[in-house]
RNA sequence: CGCGGGAUAGAGCAAUUGGCAGCUCGUCAGGCUCAUAACCUGAAGGUUCCCGGUUCGAGUCCGGGUCCCGCAACCA
């Protein structure tokens, strides 16, 4: 592989970072770091869409104009990721320059394309929402949030010939020209594709805070199609044709599995219009709940990622959401159930184990030190695990290689050789810290932090007795 | 008959192409003292949701049923 284009939802601002959208961002993280380690030319991007009128509404709610409002949350996600460790290449968000002058460039050419008409678009609108609502949202015959019955509006829009792509989305889908995964994820979108596909309205009609349609001053684009742009906008659509060429097309377009028929469907569709190559893989992943309950702010039983990362460090965030849940499917987590992965793996597990080793090797042979060279033997393919994807085999597997060690210790009664038999000591050591170095290196992704002051204290000149890297929380 | 996912030990989850049902936590018993009250060993604990079929052999394949959960595209 020559380059490696990874992109995360731009996460909608109407709310902050939450544990799902730090979910897919800490994987998409997790990928990047892993080809960059490998000497893979990584684009890693990330941003927030800041477009449409939920925003206007909350914003003037909170009595600021939509832009300071925008500006506001959006350094939210920012900071946020900076917390978590995250190492996008670039954050994009919907309201910068660029990207409008990126998507009016889009725009102009779909119209080109031929693939675009006028028409009209009916529906129930509610006043109370200002935007209309789908008729399976309605509970009886009412808006549940505003208790009012909606009208039938007619609007005049801008429509794509989301109808024509079915046959040659279905192809590049079975051909994996796009790739599209897990496995029942692709089946869903092929059904989906099999019950046909109706053209799409891209504009609206007066929308608040939404770019303008470059060639109908009464129609804004439609938020989610100037958003889905952003992908090409970052890495230089129109404005830096040899980075674009360089990156496009995305290898990996990381993201739940609600907003599949976004970037499986419409999104490849209007490439395909504009002449530009498709996505090579859409990846989906699951859904949390937390404690068997749907993540929701009525419940509200929300997580703030950033509250664990403050209490627990950013790694044990990192790794209790890839460890916990097999990635691709849903999953139950809980703050109980990172407290048993604290304790449990990474106290009892990898810190414990360095702390005895290096107190050991202190103790008893402290001329002892680790060799460049010297690498534990595996046959356990990590790099494997984590190109297919699979986060929690990879830690499974590396958890065993620590299980290894703390046995090792054990069984070799390494307390008592220290002081009977000094050269069965340093070779068993050797392997233990040969262990540690393996397995903080393939943990590198996961859990920089962790992996780096690991290495860093097993390579100085003299081993010394560890400080606990899981400190007893509470 | 709209589409899709799921049901396996007390809890949470695994089980290539059908081939002795495993792992973590918890429980019980034992060992150890290097270590963050950490570590190691052993044991108990199962009608793999139900009914039927194919097979030498089914958690896995086929048919029927029950119960959960997503999605069903113009809020993003």
């Amino acid at each position: 592989m020559e380059k490696f284009y990874i992109t995360t939802p731009i996460y909608y601002i109407n709310d902050k970072p939450h544990i799902g959208s730090a979910y897919t961002t800490i994987a998409a993280d997790v990928l990047a770091r892993y080809y960059r380690n490998k000497g893979v030319d990584t684009f890693f991007l990330a941003g927030t869409a800041e477009h449409g009128s939920k925003i206007a509404t909350s914003a003037e709610k909170a009595g600021k104009d939509p832009q300071s409002f925008a500006d506001e949350m959006s350094a939210k996600f920012s900071t946020a990721w900076d917390v978590l460790q995250i190492t996008n290449n670039d954050f994009i968000r919907t309201t910068e320059k660029r990207h409008a002058e990126a998507v009016n460039k889009f725009f102009l050419k779909l119209k080109d394309s031929g693939k675009i008409y006028e028409g009209e678009y009916e529906g129930l609108y509610c006043i109370g929402h200002e935007a209309f609502i789908k008729e399976s949202e309605l509970v009886n015959g009412v808006c549940p949030d505003h208790k009012t019955k909606p009208e039938m509006v007619k609007e005049k829009n801008w429509f794509f010939k989301l109808s024509e792509y079915g046959p040659i989305l279905k192809e590049k889908i079975l051909s994996l020209e796009l790739v599209v995964a897990p496995e029942e994820r692709k089946n869903e979108i092929l059904s989906f594709i099999d019950q046909g596909l109706e053209d799409i309205a891209i504009s609206r009609q007066n929308a608040k805070f939404a770019l303008p349609l470059p060639w109908d001053e009464s129609q804004t684009i439609y938020v989610w199609l100037d958003e889905l742009f952003n992908y090409c906008t970052a890495v230089g659509y129109g404005t830096d044709t040899e980075k674009f060429n360089k990156y496009w097309p995305v290898d990996m377009h990381l993201v739940g599995k609600d907003i599949i028929k976004f970037h499986c469907v419409i999104w490849p569709a209007l490439l395909l219009a504009i002449g530009e190559k498709v996505p090579k893989k859409v990846f989906a992943h699951g859904f949390f709940t937390i404690d068997g309950q749907k993540i929701s702010k009525t419940i509200g039983n929300v997580i703030d990622p950033i509250e664990w990362a403050t209490k627990y460090g950013p790694d044990v965030v990192r790794y209790f959401l890839l460890r916990e849940v097999p990635f691709g499917q849903d999953g139950d987590i809980s703050e109980e159930k990172l407290k048993l992965r604290y304790s449990g793996d990474l106290a009892n597990g990898l810190g414990n184990l360095l702390s005895r080793i290096t107190t050991l090797v202190e103790k008893y042979s402290p001329s002892l030190v680790i060799g460049e060279a010297q690498l534990w033997k595996t046959s356990d393919n990590i790099d494997e695990l984590i190109e297919n994807y699979k986060f929690h085999e990879a830690l499974a597997k590396m958890w065993e290689w620590v299980a290894w060690g703390n046995k090792a210790v054990d069984e070799n009664k390494l307390w008592e050789l220290g002081k009977t038999d000094v050269k069965k000591f340093e070779e068993i050591s050797t392997q233990i810290l040969s262990c540690l170095v393996t397995t903080s290196t393939h943990l590198q992704p996961f859990m920089p932090e962790v992996s780096r002051k690991i290495l860093e204290h097993l390579k100085k000149e003299k081993i010394t007795k560890a400080e606990p890297l899981f400190p007893r929380v509470q």
